[in-house]
Parts: structure tokens; sequence; C-alpha cells
DNA sequence: GGGTAAAGTCTACAGTGTAGATAAGGCAAA
DNA sequence: TTTGCCTTATCTACACTGTAGACTTTACCC
């Protein structure tokens, strides 16, 4: 099977050496493309055209080749924790993963499901990184360091949910995604879901970027104003 | 179908006939002692008792039955949505999801997860439910139905958020998890990971009720500012 | 009885992750 | 060069998975 490529060397032609990272990567391919389930050793190791075992070199589990994916996608992300404009960067922040969970819908299960088997200290560190630069960001702005951390947590609580939720309601194809919707919606029973039913205009034309950033302007005003009464009590 | 049954006499002892919701409750079962991974047909078919092929008249599918296992853990929320004191429902709905999920950790993966590959019209009734429920308790209380979308959206979204989020600092034994907690930040390199380290502390200390319980506070306080601008400016 | 449909059982197949044995290469010392 | 050794690659094998399809048994109605 097509053997591309120099290779250089003495390392024998069209085998120019994995590494970890394109591992990751064509794994990552996978998954975008199929999902998660799809993802199986024999398929990432025939289209990196080696042997399936060898990949065992590069992560440790099939279960760790699922993390290593969950972490190459959360490395695109980015924010620069000494901007003072805190609730600016966590605006951005926030639709930066937004555009990043629709970039690769497939990989969100694993966002959101696979730190749940890893204790947070144990994590790598490629997953850590965000919540260290965040909680940066917000003692920086004024907030006590434990505070810091409940803000956190409220903060991508809400990012996560959101994400899920707009998920949920995404599908690929529009014109598809009216039809199904309605077709769903007509099957409801009208006595016990009238709500809903009378909804489906309103469901059809879905925004998520808006409703995200109303979310958050709800969310950071509170937060502000926890932020102002801690300051004023700490001033007394 | 579903031959009403009477059950008793003719039937072989020890075999009473086998219902939906037995299948289901004792796939539960095995989902909260080891996780869905364990849910196997095979094993499923033993515990009962019964031949694993048999079960695939109580759901098509093994994906069928957890989605059968994520709507039975559902059915226990309710809400009354004739209480004009939406925001206190909103609250308690919160705190009753967050106690269902301690109680069945492992079912939260299914429960976030699975409606990601069903889109929203075609989900079971079950789990459509909660949704008409709330929708039909804030347009009682005063939101136009768009609105009541858009907040449902938040509320959920928030909610599940911090579910996961709180899942995935929880462990079980409180005594392992300071040392594991402590262990894992210990090995964070402390240039890279300053705050991280130094909140371990707080990390050990949470209070999930407490922290939700903030969180809807601010998301109320803002959803209801916004029903009453949205009130004052119909009436003009 | 006879006939029909449903419920239960068995076998088989294609696919999975991965342990363990085996082979092939690269490099240092003798 | 020959010998030994260690890293990397490949192969084989095993236990286990979901589930299609054929088959057997049971329950019930006429």
């Amino acid at each position: 099977m097509a053997t591309p490529d120099t290779g250089a060397g003495t390392q024998t032609p069209g085998k120019p050496r994995l590494t970890r990272e394109a591992v990751l990567a064509k794994a990552l391919e996978i998954v975008d493309a199929d999902g998660a389930d799809s993802l199986t050793m024999r398929r990432l190791g025939q289209e990196l055209g080696r042997d399936p075992m060898g990949l065992y070199r590069y992560a440790e589990n099939r279960a760790a080749l699922l993390d290593g994916v969950a972490e190459l996608v959360l490395d695109d992300l980015s924010l620069t924790p000494s901007d003072p404009d805190w609730k600016g960067q966590l605006r951005t922040l926030a639709h930066d993963l937004r555009l990043l969970a629709l970039r690769h819908p497939n990989v969100v299960p694993l966002l959101v499901t696979r730190p749940l088997s890893t204790p947070l200290g144990l994590r790598p560190l490629g997953t850590l990184r965000p919540l260290e630069q965040i909680l940066s960001l917000l003692v920086k702005a004024g907030f006590r360091a434990p505070d810091a951390l409940h803000v956190y947590r409220a903060y991508y609580g809400f990012l996560y949910g959101h994400i899920l939720n707009e998920l949920q309601e995404y599908i690929v194809d529009p014109d598809e995604n009216e039809a199904l919707l309605r077709l769903g919606l007509h099957r409801l029973p009208p006595k016990e879901f009238p709500r809903l039913r009378s909804l489906a205009p309103a469901l059809v034309e879905y925004d998520g970027a808006e409703e995200l950033d109303q979310g958050i302007s709800i969310l950071l005003a509170g937060l502000e104003s926890q932020l102002k009464r801690q300051q004023d009590s700490a001033s007394m």
C-alpha cells in the first residue's frame, strides 16, 4: 500500500518513524469522521500503515488514546491571563470553546466524560492548563483564590452545559433539520406536550452564539457583583 | 401484543415472565455497580437467569438499552408546573437532579451523551417530559414561550455543567480523596501550576450543594431581571 | 385435536482489545 | 567480522463483544 515519501536513510522507506503526535492526529481524524466508537486499534493501524500492536508504544490503552485525542483538541485553546479585561477574556474563551466543539462534535463526549474517570490531580497536564490560566486571570482580576475556583466552576459548568445543549439540537443538514424536527415534534401527543410542539419554529432558528453570549452576560453580571461585594467587605 | 398476563400457573416457575421494567431495573443495577461498559447482553442475561438473546424483545439494541436506563433514572424527577413559585421549583429541581446524579454517577455519562445521538424530536417521551413541564412552569410565570425556551436552555445547561464539574471532583472514599488529590497536585510542576497547587485545601472541602445553590442564585437573579424588563416593555 | 403466533434457545460470525511469543533490525564490544 | 544485546516491529492467539438467523418449545384460540 501507498509507500509515499522519502523515509530518510536507514529507516526502511515508507515508514518514517511514527510520533505520538502523528498517531493522535490520525486518531482525531477518525473520531471526527465516524465517532469515538469507530476508533479501533486495527483501523487506526491500518490508516497509518502500521501494525495495530505497534500503537501501544504511543498509548498504553485504547482509553489512553481517547484521552490523548481530547487533550489534543483542547490544545487549540489559548487565553492570555495577563489581560486585565477578565470578562472579555472569559467571553472569548467561551466562544473559542464553542467553535471548537462545533468543529469536533464527536470529541465533545470525550471531553465531558473522560475526566470523570480520572481524579483531577492525575489528569494530563494539557487538560489542567486552562484551569490554571483561568485561575490566574481571576486572581489578577481581584478575586480571592478560593473564590476564583468557584467562579471557574460556575463558568466552565455553564459553558459545558451550553455546548451539550447546543450540540443536542445541532444537526448537520439544515434542510433536513427542519423536516426532522417537525416530524419528531409532530409525533408528540398534543395533550401532553403543547408547549414543546408550539415551539417548533423557535427551535428551528436556534442561534447558539447569541444564546451563549446572553447566558454569559447574566453570569458575568452576577459574578462581578459578587466581586464588588467581596472587595467592599474586605476594605472595611 | 402484551398478553396482559395474570402471571401465575402455567408459566414454568422461576421464570415469572420478564417485563421491560424488570430488565431495565437490572440493567441500571449493573451500570450503577460497574459502569456502562460492563453492561453486556450476556451479563444482563445471566443476572436475570435468561438467555441473552431474549433481551432483544425488550430493547432493540444495546444502545436502546442504555437509553432505557437513562430514561428510567430521569423518571425519578418530578416537579409541579402549577406552582407559582417558579424560582423555588427550579431550585428544588436542580437539587433533585444533583442528588440523582450523585446516587447514579455511572449513569451521568449516559445522560449527557446519549441525547447527542438522537435528534430532539425523536427522543423517548420520558426524556422530553421535564422539558415540557419546565416550559409550562415558565410560561405560567410570565415568560413568553420563546424566552421560556431560552431560560430552559440556560438553566439546564448550567445544571448539567455543574453536575459534570462536581462529579469530576467527586471521589468515593473521602480519606483517599485528600491523599489522592494532594498526591496528584504535588505532581504538578510548581512553576507552571502555582494557583492550582495552592488551592489544594479549597479543592478538598468542596461543597457541591452550596456551590450549586450560589450559581443558581446568580442565574435566577439574571433571569428575573430579564423577565421584569420584558414585562415592562410589553406593557408600554 | 389442529393451527398460529409468540417466546425462548442455540449456534455461528465478524469484530474487539490486548497479552505473549516471535522475528527483525541497529549498535557496541570483542 | 563475529558475537551479543536491546529496542522496535510483527504475528498469533485468546477471551469477549453484539447480534443475525435457524430452530425448538410453549401458549392460546378455534
